[in-house]
DNA sequence: GAGTTTGAAACT
DNA sequence: CAGTTTCAAACTC
């Protein structure tokens, strides 16, 4: 039975490593490469493939034209057609349109040149100066691309930011070129569409705020209603769709989406406040059933790494390939100041990893720190800090606490900790402040942090968190049940559900039908045994 | 709140 | 890689 094939090999795999167990195998990887089209009544049209680094405007960015007659002072407006199935308005020139369909990484985009109204302040015109100023937004275009594209429908300011883009760029693929290449392999990174007017699998829409925060809608199906309103309040303009990034409220109005709000949602990290990414091959993980949204979170300086670390597909979690809608964006608990515990740094401007801010992937907010660096005005000094820590480790930012084997429900330190003192029994020590035994990894001298130590069990037990010494693992990976974990249960579980199921198909009696279940309990059972005699030699 | 202790990070 | 220094958080009073 394939489903005994399956426990077998959960407990197998229990003995030792089983993050492996929720692999990808059931999951879509994204994948695939979107172009944009920048058209201009101009009619020249000349052929370029967008790779690369974009940039966005800042405060603004990304925002809503509602029509005409809605000037936007602090925006850059972008009416966005699909290619396809759908016959641009008349509207007035100078309009960003764009396409998201999923297009064959050969096909390349298509610019055409702009007229000289571009450069005029008017607010229909959908690329203004500061198209390039702040906010990294990464699509599949090169940085020269970019400049050469940008240059030729708003040259205004060009040298300014021509300069001031190019060091964030070098800075940004000297600090991390072997993801830029993932980068162009995985272009998420959309204006803002019109989504009632694309074709199917044509809205892709994302952006981020001033925040990090990335937020995409991609492959919204013809009718699908995407708005700013909040509900009852549908602008049923063709403009509809549309925010104003710079806006936590708004980035949640804008987000609203009409009748498809049980459309799953992942967050997704930024390395810096103001650029995401979105890596290819990215595992996806279902929404609970009736779930709004999911968010997983991780570390977004650790989120560079991501690509490199498929041992941990769990902290990212994106939808599935085939998936008709979905919505990606960051968790913003991630940025919740209130959440995020205020660092006191005083001389390392946090620009180090004593920071726990900084170590955390977080720029510092409401934090207590002096000459702090770590922040959206020193983006260079933290894209070198970034650097140097990643050179010194190329591991500095993945978390500390990595999930353990299954059933273990804190998971283990990656490092382990050195504490000499403490006894590992004050939140010197990093397993201990994590709520997690130390493990054979720990170098620690005189640990009473693990299971059945009587400081231990004395503390645990006086503590109204109980939980904690009840769920923790066994000491040192010595317990031999420990492979019954959660995961080899809900194989069980499975087994016994999918015997009942036959046995109701096949039209068994009751009697007959619990006959086989017990047998098939017991069939478990005794894979869950030869499991534990193996894992443990018995 | 000031001073001390602690262990991770950084440095040599 | 080991020893030392620096640093910020945890802890004590």
């Amino acid at each position: 039975m394939s489903c005994l094939k399956e426990l077998n090999s959960k407990t197998q795999k229990n003995g030792r490593d089983i993050s492996a167990v929720y692999s990808s195998e059931n999951y879509g990887h994204l994948h695939g490469m979107r172009t944009w089209d920048v058209n201009t009544d101009s009619g020249d049209q000349t052929h370029f493939s967008m790779s690369g680094v974009m940039q966005r405007c800042s405060g603004g960015e990304y925002s809503r034209e509602a029509g005409a007659s809605r000037p936007d002072h602090h925006c850059t407006n972008h009416r966005i057609y699909p290619s396809h199935n759908y016959t641009q308005p008349s509207l007035p020139q100078n309009i960003l349109t764009a396409h998201g369909d999923f297009i064959p990484q050969s096909s390349p985009g298509h610019f055409m040149s702009p007229t000289p109204s571009l450069h005029n302040n008017n607010h229909l015109s959908s690329l203004g100066g500061h198209w390039l100023s702040e906010g990294l937004v990464h699509c599949n275009m090169t940085s020269g691309e970019i400049f050469d594209a940008v240059a030729s429908i708003c040259p205004d300011n060009l040298d300014e930011h021509r300069q001031k883009t190019h060091r964030k760029l070098e800075a940004l693929t000297e600090l991390m070129p072997q993801h830029q290449m993932d980068i162009n392999q995985s272009v998420n990174v959309y204006l803002q569409p019109l989504a009632h007017k694309l074709g199917e699998n044509a809205t892709v829409m994302c952006s981020m705020n001033g925040q990090g925060q990335m937020v995409s809608v991609n492959h919204c199906s013809p009718g699908q209603m995407l708005h700013s309103q909040p509900p009852g309040h549908l602008d049923s303009s063709p403009e509809a769709l549309c925010y104003d990034s710079s806006s936590k409220e708004n980035l949640e109005q804008s987000y609203s989406i009409g009748s498809q709000s049980h459309l799953p949602s992942v967050s997704l990290p930024a390395i810096w406040p103001n650029h995401s990414f979105l890596c290819p091959n990215q595992q996806a993980s279902p929404d609970p059933p009736g779930s709004g949204y999911s968010y997983n979170q991780m570390s977004r300086a650790y989120f560079s790494q991501y690509c490199q670390y498929p041992e941990y597909p769990d902290t990212l979690s994106l939808v599935p390939e085939g998936q008709s809608t979905s919505v990606v964006r960051l968790n913003e608990s991630m940025w919740d100041s209130k959440s995020k515990k205020p660092c006191n740094c005083t001389k390392s401007q946090c620009l180090k990893l004593y920071c726990d801010c900084f170590a955390n992937g977080d720029v510092c907010r409401n934090c207590n720190c002096i000459n702090c660096c770590n922040n959206t005005e020193h983006e260079l000094e933290r894209y070198k800090a970034v650097k140097i820590c990643l050179d010194r480790n190329p591991e500095a930012f993945r978390p500390k606490i990595c999930n353990g084997k299954l059933g273990e429900i804190k998971g283990r330190h990656n490092k382990g900790c050195n504490c000499k003192r403490s006894g590992c029994l004050k939140n010197y020590c990093e397993c201990y402040e994590a709520k997690i035994m130390c493990s054979s990894t720990c170098k620690c001298v005189g640990c009473r942090n693990y299971n059945g130590s009587p400081e231990r069990r004395a503390m645990l037990w006086e503590s109204p968190d109980t939980t904690f010494y009840k769920n923790a693992k066994c000491d040192k990976d010595k317990c031999p049940l420990s492979c019954i974990t959660l995961d080899v249960v809900e194989a069980t579980c499975g087994c016994l559900l999918a015997q009942a199921e036959e046995a109701e198909k096949e039209g068994y009696t009751l009697r007959q039908a619990e006959k086989m279940i017990l047998e098939e309990f017991g069939q478990c059972l005794t894979q869950i045994v030869l499991s534990i005699f193996k894992s443990t030699s018995l």
